[in-house]
Formats: C-alpha cells, sequence, structure tokens
DNA sequence: CCTGCACATTAAGATTTCGTTAAGACACCA
DNA sequence: TGGTGTCTTAACGAAATCTTAATGTGCAGG
C-alpha cells in the first residue's frame, strides 16, 4: 500500500505528541496543525487521506471546519472530543463526520478506527472510483454512458431496471435487503411493495439471461437478493 | 496481559479458600466477599474484571445481586450454585449472567471458565469498534453483507437460522437460555415452543457440520445453548 | 432392566414468500 | 388525440420455509 497521509487538527500539545508518535510508529505518514484555518489550509495543500479533528479548537468550532472541508472534499474525517454528549456527535456526524472519537481514548482503539477507515476506503475506491466501468461475467456496465452490454450486445433497460441493475453491482456478493432496495430505488417514501420489486427483478432476469448466467442473481428468500461475483 | 481481577463472592469459607487459593496459584488477583451487599459495593468500588457469584447468599437472592450489578456494568459474572437449583441457575442466565458453575466443581473447570470469559472479552473488545466480520474456527459471518461461509464455501441459511446462528455468534461462550433465545427469535409474543428450537437448531448444526467442528454449538441440558470459542 | 425425561432428527402437511404473466393506469410526445 | 413505452397492481402456480408430529437416542433413577 502505498504512504497513508494523515492530517491531526489539534491544540492540546500532548495530545497532538502522543497521536503522532502512535502513527510515526504504526508507518503513517502525518501533517499536524493547532488550529481550525491552519488545518483547512493544509487540507487544501496536501490532501491528506484522513483527517485527525478536536472539536475544541481554539479560533473555529469543530462542527465550522468540518462543514467547510466538506464543501470541496470527501476525505474522510473522525472526529476527537471530549465532548461525549451524544448532541454532540450527532452534529459532527451530521456534518459529514465519518467517525467518533471520546477522550480519553486508547491508542489501540485509535488505530482501529483509522484501519477501519482504510478498509471502508479502499473498498469503495473499488467500487466507485475506478474505470467507471464494471464486470462480471458476461456483463458489463458502463457507467459514464449507461450502457449495459451482455456478451457483447447491448441491453435496452427501463430506469428502474437499471437503477435496480447498478445498486446490486455496486454491492457484488452482498445481500441487499428488500426494504434497503425499495428505499434506495424508490426513494425513503413508505409506497411500492415488494410486490413491485419483484416484478423488476423478473424483468431484469429475462433481459440478463440472454447469456447463460441465469444464477447472477441469487434469491434469499425472506430476506432480499444478491449480485454473486462470477 | 495486565492483571486480571477476579471478585469472588461465596459465604461458605471451605469454598472461599478453595477460590481462593486456586486462584492465587494461577496467578490472578482476587477480592472476596460474603455476602451479597459487600459484593456489591466491592464491584463497584474495585471494578474487577470478572465475578465469581454464590447464588446462595445470607443477605440477598443471587439474582438481586446480579440485576443490581447489571445496572451499571456488564462485568462478565460467572454463577456458582449447589445442585438441584436448575431454576435459579435459568433466571440467573436470563438476568445476564454469563457462564454458570456447579456444586461441586473441579479446580481445572473453574480455571477453564474463566479463561473461556477471559478469552469472550479479548475477542469482543477487538470486534465491537469495528470489523463487521466474525470468525470462529472455520465459521465466519459478514454481519454488513449477510453472508455465512464454513472453510470458505458459502452456506445458505433460511432467516430464522440466521437469526440464530447471530445470536448465538454474538454472545460467544456465554451460555443463552431456551426462553431467552425464543424471546429474541420470535419477538416477546407467545412461545413459539422450545421443540421448533429443537428443529432449527438441528437445521443449523447441519448446515454447519460441513467441517468438523461438531461441538460448535454446545447443548446445555435442561438450560439452553452455547457457542463456544474455537 | 425398565421407565421417564430431555434432546436430536426426520418426515410431512400448512403457510409464507417468490416468479411470472397479463391487464390496466399513467405519462410523455408527436 | 392516439400511440408508445413504462409503471403498477392483481392473480395464481411454484418454491421455499415454518410448524407440528412422530420416532430414535442417550442418560439417570427406581
Amino acid at each position: 500500500m502505498s504512504e497513508f497521509k494523515i492530517l491531526i487538527v489539534e491544540d492540546d500539545k500532548s495530545i497532538m505528541n502522543l497521536i503522532s508518535i502512535t502513527l510515526k510508529i504504526n508507518g503513517y505518514t502525518y501533517l499536524s496543525a493547532d488550529c481550525g484555518k491552519d488545518g483547512v489550509a493544509l487540507c487544501a495543500s496536501h490532501h491528506p487521506d484522513l483527517i485527525l479533528l478536536d472539536l475544541g479548537l481554539p479560533d473555529m468550532d469543530g462542527i465550522e471546519v468540518i462543514r467547510t472541508i466538506r464543501t470541496w472534499a470527501n476525505t474522510p474525517i473522525v472526529v476527537i472530543s471530549a465532548r461525549g454528549e451524544d448532541k454532540d456527535k450527532i452534529d459532527a456526524l451530521d456534518s459529514g463526520a465519518d467517525d467518533y472519537l471520546t477522550k480519553p481514548f486508547s491508542v489501540a482503539e485509535l488505530l482501529a478506527r483509522i484501519r477501519a477507515v482504510q478498509r471502508r476506503l479502499q473498498y469503495s475506491r473499488n467500487d466507485s472510483l475506478e474505470e467507471s466501468v464494471f464486470e462480471n461475467g458476461d456483463l458489463k456496465i458502463d457507467y459514464a454512458s449507461s450502457l449495459v452490454t451482455m456478451n457483447g450486445t447491448e441491453l435496452h433497460l427501463t430506469p428502474i431496471e437499471y437503477k435496480l441493475l447498478i445498486l446490486l453491482a455496486k454491492n457484488v456478493g452482498k445481500v441487499l435487503t428488500h426494504s434497503y432496495i425499495i428505499d434506495r430505488i424508490w426513494g425513503n417514501g413508505i409506497d411500492s411493495d415488494i410486490v413491485s420489486l419483484r416484478v423488476y427483478m423478473a424483468g431484469l432476469r429475462k433481459k440478463l439471461k440472454q447469456g447463460q448466467n441465469s444464477s447472477l442473481i441469487q434469491t434469499h428468500v425472506g430476506i432480499g437478493y444478491q449480485m454473486i461475483r462470477i
């Protein structure tokens, strides 16, 4: 794995020391800032892979820092806070933070959170950031041009069928629940039961089944559906 | 590993002696109390890592002690009960005890139970933060994608079987009573009998037994089931 | 040695959930 | 307005799952 660069925004010197030493020992590269303004600037100029952000900063509210950064970057942000209150946690997460660490925290926990973010990052990279082309068996999806082909022949999918297929493809190997799928396709409105979903699945399968991947999409009775990786 | 502190709550002096000496020989630190009130107080003040609790105490019912402690702490509790107290044993487990030991017990068994709890503790620490993946022997459960594999081959579980497995896995090492399991699986509604539970256990074991971990799930006659950590 | 108890396992009927087809509703566009 | 394509709903046979009953096994007590 290439170098993983972490930006620490923290004004308490002893905690800054603890974190920076821990990161260094564990092979991470890091940048540091002791106030919100510098943190935002460093983030803009150095594009870190992860930000550790203390909420209690001298110049800006931590929430502000998150909002500012989120206007242009999706860099994962792990918040560190002395305040263990739920409200703060929710505010931070709602503003776009990815995870939350309450002081005092153990070094092991910090590293675990960082690994978790790395895993998530790696995962979503494989899923969305690459190629913009998805291939699985005879199925090929070009997200950029919204083109779906089986064995090279183009398929004509209706909007809902396409959404469904994308959803399954973005989660290959995962079992998606009925409610999750319905929520993602029809928005969180209450409507459209499972029955509709079944009809679309039938349509989709019919169109896909032009090859012999009859088993590309599997049913989990009582649970949902799953596209399996071939 | 740092020191492991065990609180013994037992009024029988000879058993207290046996246990304390055993623990000392095996490198554990221990505290002792000879009644429920003292036990609760010591637990509150000294934060032991494990509690060995005799159900038959002079001042309080053992169940009361468990309930009291459980209002603020998740400290593992291993119950010690005299023979013929099956009902009490079940009540204790339902109230939040983790395991039980029947008098007379061997020193080896006592130590084994303690080690089991230690293992479980260590595991849940590692697990609670991140990893939506559970592993035990050849069994692997990916909660996020609802995928269960044995030796790498995917298992197809029915909804109830899956729920059952998850319940056991989330409580590895802990003995779950029949009523607790039934309550968790079928909701607190009326009683789908123990008989049904047995049928599902049979089905689950059949599917799991594709490896040779025939003993992954153990039966506690008259009490319930337990997934053991391998 | 027999009996009773708790559990394991299998088989079969009852029930739920699925897949698929077809018909009507709706929106869009010429 | 009529036509086209898409969405939704209903219906029904098929498949999977759940439940119940029946039988088999091991163990403890009389």
